[in-house]
DNA sequence: TTTCTTAATCGTAATTATACGATAAAAATA
DNA sequence: TATTTTTATCGTATAATTACGATTAAGAAA
């Protein structure tokens, strides 16, 4: 029963921590991450105008991101201020980092 | 120029990490990592009979994992043994190490 | 009120991913 | 040699991703 317990805890562990990779998972998205941490917040268009991608686009991967709980998004009046969700990306580091270890430590 | 040449150099960066993230983005791949981590070497058949997954799909899997260089295959007569990349590996700790921290270090 | 701006969503097309069974190839075994 | 074992690959179906332009909705500005 602990046995099975415990499997159950990873499993969830794996799931979330694929997720956060799949997240991660697109040029785009990491471009994204990394704007949104060189500034405090953002709006799509300004996004748009960095990258070569259409604004459509740019506003799907913003939910992508969101999705994953790695940003948040807060309406300012007919823009939306974007910016890093410190908690997905505690958890982003925690559960990255935690597989890193765990792959480390049996194999370098 | 010399920011043109940074420039490169971070898109780089940015491909190849979005390209390991995207190999850890499916369950089934972190679950490989962490049975190859957990023994130095093994079989697709051994995997297949641990995840609820088709022998082919298990091998659809593993060559994903092996392009982004993150395990290596070698044949030994009739079966295939697969263990981690240390280099992958590495390489996987270094990029995401690094992005978590980028994000980090503005964010929280 | 009308027009403009901004971002989300819709519709769509093309590509990629995921999964499976069937088959093929190669080595081991009978 | 014939059979078995193991894994990769093929063929295929379905679903998801990615990208774009067009449209919608909501607020700001004229």
């Amino acid at each position: 029963m602990a046995e099975t317990k415990k499997l159950e805890i990873e499993e969830s562990t794996i799931i979330r921590t694929a997720a956060i990779a799949k997240a991660l998972g697109h040029p785009a998205r990491i471009a994204i991450l990394k704007i949104l941490a060189g500034q405090n917040s953002c709006f799509c268009g300004d996004i748009t105008e960095i990258l070569p991608l259409a604004q459509s686009t740019v506003s799907q991967h913003l939910k992508a991101l969101k999705d994953a709980g790695l940003i948040n998004g807060t309406v300012e009046g007919v823009r939306t201020c974007y910016c890093l969700n410190p908690d997905g990306i505690k958890e982003l580091n925690e559960f990255l980092s935690r597989l890193s270890t765990d792959l480390m430590s049996t194999c370098c």
